[in-house]
DNA sequence: CTGAAAGCGCTAACAG
DNA sequence: CTGTTAGCGCTTTCAG
């Protein structure tokens, strides 16, 4: 059971004081095909390329001498002269990467990667930093990339919109604000919020306890569908049992130890994250309150986990798959001059036990 | 904004048939502010990347305009003419990125990109299928990129050493192999087997499961640890509580259910991942066995939510953050012709209410 | 059908 | 200190 030590003793270097890190193999390329098979560059070129003016048997001929030494045009070069760049950067929301552990904005991560793959693009993954909007548009003024799938909007609806209207070719995912002139994907929040109240109060709850951080537009538009649902049956919410801002798991126990000890009593919860959701559901367990006699509990985006918590946990969904290739495809359309146009997904309540 | 000439109605396109698409915005370049700055694009160009020739003031009036019209060098055009690309590609496990679910790697893909970061450089994110293998090397031969991180080695060993060997810049996450060339950075997944294992067995459990695929290297070191642990203290492990293969979910209730359908009596479970622990505690309580007190769980990795299910679970740490760092620094060792080296993370026994 | 030549945006000798 | 020149690896007119 030894333990391999890292002989490290390289402190971190200085941001921006790169090592020149000069390509270290020396890779074959298009004049050394076209030496070989007698032919210039040019249709070497052409024939990997699929240009109809090459016959069939140069086009084998090359192509089989451009396999055998593990050939591939240098992307970076075609791209320069083709002035025509495959790559897509993605920003996706966290201070540091290390952060955004919400499965559910990876899953579209996973989703975008995939669409981008299906179009033959290439995926830049950057973080977001709250603080730095000016970086954001960094990868494209350098033509790093062609555009920008940005996940999760947070704050920076004025910065996107004015992003937007400079023609800065950008996706995002989010809450469709009215007034949104970026192109946007998101889930129905409204209708979601509604559903996951209107089921709850199905099941008897009255006092319903709302918890997310409603300065994030799509938790603010779930607060509405919320609001709407208990409007619409004449419950008026106890503004105590709503939890606007959330930093972290810590404050979520604090918040439950703290309604039990004032005896406040809530008969449900609806959380706007399934992380969220399962954490409360820790919570009370450890209170031994019991989901979902007691306590009612329903969450949001329906991970993968939420299948197997105990009790199950009740869930709206949004379907991650249709996120990325409506985001991809958004950004396509603005990279191709068509409109901007925005996608809503449907939200679709999933009642497992932890509401029934 | 006029020129989409994308003529391109475009079903979605075969692999391959990349409709073209130009980088929308014209963008700014250096003979531009050259122009403007009166002064040739050499000396912008030593301007800008901070030379010592360049007297303060002239610097400042370029730096001025450069950051007035927005203007960043062009890193495809530089990386062309200095050969000298910094991007790193990073592979991640799953057929396809959807699949990607275990946050523990998501995680460790969140320190590289940290770690990427702090050195200046860009993350391209692509997913490794199972099957082809061939493709791995693409974004190496293109020019793409300047290095490969992989995470998760899955059963590419053999193909990984000879990559290596072929002097492919590449690092790989997962398990230490004792005739690896390539470079590793793991947990020390049999001392993580072993303390999970022992652990148990201090807590007075004699039938401990084992839930993980061994045809996975990791998994295969963390169960030579149980069987470690077991033989120290004379206990036969019964081979009907070994699940060696693990496809999804499903199976897992499948496993549980038959195991208490036979009478198949067991105290303690160790899975090698949280993921499939949270899923196995659900099978269990679902099932009316009661964790800790009939049956004693641990799990793998210590992701965020094993803390916060309940019962909080019982876990063997292993930091993501230092796993980031450590392909990154290891990665540029070889790329600067350093020796490669090899890192085992530390593995460590964070006891919870699962198994106390 | 094919090659020669020009040049994508930038950097690095090499002279001044 | 600065400009001129050449050329990174590739694609694409433009002439054959």
């Amino acid at each position: 059971m030894a333990f391999a030590k890292n002989t490290d003793s390289d402190s971190a270097p200085p941001v921006g004081a790169v090592s020149s890190l000069k390509t270290a193999r020396r890779t074959v390329q298009m004049t050394d095909i076209a030496h070989m098979a007698g032919v210039s560059a040019s249709t070497v070129s052409r024939a990997l390329s699929g240009s109809a003016l090459i016959p069939e048997a140069t086009r084998q001929r090359i192509s089989e001498i451009a396999r055998s030494l593990n050939y591939r045009v240098n992307v970076g070069a075609a791209s320069l002269r083709k002035r025509d760049v495959h790559t897509i950067g993605v920003a996706i929301l966290g201070d540091s990467m290390q952060s955004i552990s919400d499965p559910f904005l990876l899953s579209i991560l996973g989703t975008v990667a995939d669409a981008l793959d299906e179009r033959g693009m290439s995926l830049m993954l950057t973080r977001l930093r709250e603080s730095s909007q000016g970086s954001l548009t960094a990868m494209l003024d350098s033509g790093q990339v062609a555009g920008l799938i940005i996940i999760g909007q947070l704050t920076w609806h004025a910065h996107l919109n004015a992003l937007a209207k400079e023609g800065f070719p950008i996706a995002v995912w989010g809450a469709c604000l009215p007034d949104a002139v970026y192109p946007v994907v998101g889930g129905d929040n409204v209708l979601g919020g509604y559903l996951a109240t209107q089921h709850l109060i199905a099941q008897g709850c009255r006092r319903i306890a709302f918890f997310g951080d409603t300065s994030h537009p799509e938790a603010g538009m779930r607060y509405q569908g919320y609001l709407q649902a208990m409007q619409e049956v004449g419950i008026v919410p106890d503004p105590r049992l709503v939890q606007p801002f959330l930093f972290g798991y810590v404050r979520i126990r604090e918040t439950i130890d703290q309604w039990l000890d004032q005896n406040l009593t809530f008969d449900a919860i609806f959380a706007t994250s399934d992380v969220t959701a399962i954490s409360i559901l820790g919570a009370l367990t450890e209170r031994g309150i019991s989901v979902p006699s007691q306590v009612k509990l329903v969450g949001y985006d329906d991970i993968a986990l939420a299948a197997h918590v105990h009790p199950s946990l009740t869930s709206v969904r949004q379907p991650p798959d249709q996120a990325g290739r409506a985001l991809v495809d958004l950004l396509f359309d603005v990279l191709q001059g068509k409109g901007r146009r925005t996608v809503t997904l449907p939200a679709t309540l999933i009642a497992r036990d932890s509401s029934l």
